[in-house]
DNA sequence: ACCATTTTGTAGTGATTGATACAGAACTGT
DNA sequence: ACAGTTCTGTATCAATCACTACAAAATGGT
């Protein structure tokens, strides 16, 4: 019914993700989506509604991804292949040319209630496929600490760093959690 | 000669400072300033000249001050103490309710130079102090490590975690650069 | 007292921000 | 063919952005 629209709503949402992704939320103008996306400020926000609106659709397409880096760990069944495949796909990820470097979640300021969710998801992942009920105490310290390096790595990578680099520090950090679910 | 200034100048540096470090540069308008700083824009300009000029001024202050977390650790002369004192500083100055949460130079997306430098200069200070020459040529990745963990820490402490979460972070760290250090 | 110099407060610059009013165009259902 | 509905393009809106023109005020030097 009505004039039919004149772009692809999922391909214009995709390329405002990237806008948001590579310059953040506040960054990111509408004249910049608008100019992105080839359409008038009316078809947006018709589409879109406002901006934060469209922004959290943004956010929801990118975490909804599977190549998602917790995702990704989240379907493994011990704790060291969880966090392991966690560095391992953020080595990946966060240095790629094929979109903006880093993570759109662990970049962007207003996003923490985001991060506390992925947090809290492996904290009970990591508890869950624990073995050794004792060190089942420490599953949100270890959890902590790999989404604390998962922003540093993303920060990292939005520095600059090459999948080279990335690696190098991922691997310091997988050493720490072996030694650590070890000791208990 | 001519009218003296009717406010000081370092205490107004060191509330756009303040500004700076809780909002970010793009998110602290000169509005924000000149009402923090109890004074109109011209006397603002006449003093620290334009916006990005008093962003850099202010940030030379922060990284000027001896408790800094790369400062107080480049004091150290092993790689244990100067690894171990930056995490420690780091983790009680972040979450401190002295001033705003986290560092503004890991916070910052236009101060990546800045963070380069500091991971440099650690890097430098830990293949100074290496008494085993086998291990030098991991200074750098200890150094990026080290750096990716307090851009972590950091932002987990904006997060609102306090400083016992930190600490908790910084302790599994710690243990990831000891072993790191034993198996060369 | 007067001049040169610098700061102050007021008021405003043009540019850009997020968001819309409006009219015409393009579709569907009858 | 016509009504009803939705989208598109133009042309804005008020608010805020970083920044400044201007004149009065406050100093030191002579």
């Amino acid at each position: 019914m009505g004039r039919p629209r004149a772009f692809d709503r999922d391909t214009a949402l995709d390329k405002a993700l990237h806008l948001f992704w590579a310059r953040g939320y506040e960054q990111t103008s509408i004249s910049d989506l608008t100019e992105e996306l080839g359409i008038a400020p009316p078809s947006l926000y018709a589409a879109f509604g406002d901006k934060r609106t469209l922004f959290e659709e943004a956010v929801a397409r990118y975490e909804a991804d599977p190549r998602s880096v917790t995702t990704a760990g989240l379907a493994k069944t011990n704790q060291s292949d969880v966090l392991r495949t966690m560095f391992e796909r953020a080595v990946q990820e966060y240095a790629s040319k094929d979109h903006p470097h880093g993570c759109l979640v662990n970049s962007a300021p207003e996003l923490a209630a985001n991060r506390a969710h992925n947090r809290n998801l492996t904290a009970a992942r990591l508890r869950e496929v624990t073995e050794d009920a004792e060190s089942s105490d420490t599953a949100e310290n270890l959890a902590a600490f790999a989404h604390v390096m998962l922003v540093g790595l993303s920060s990292y990578a939005r520095d600059g760093a090459d999948e080279h680099q990335l690696r190098a520090v991922a691997k310091l950090a997988f050493h720490a959690i072996e030694v650590s679910m070890e000791t208990g």
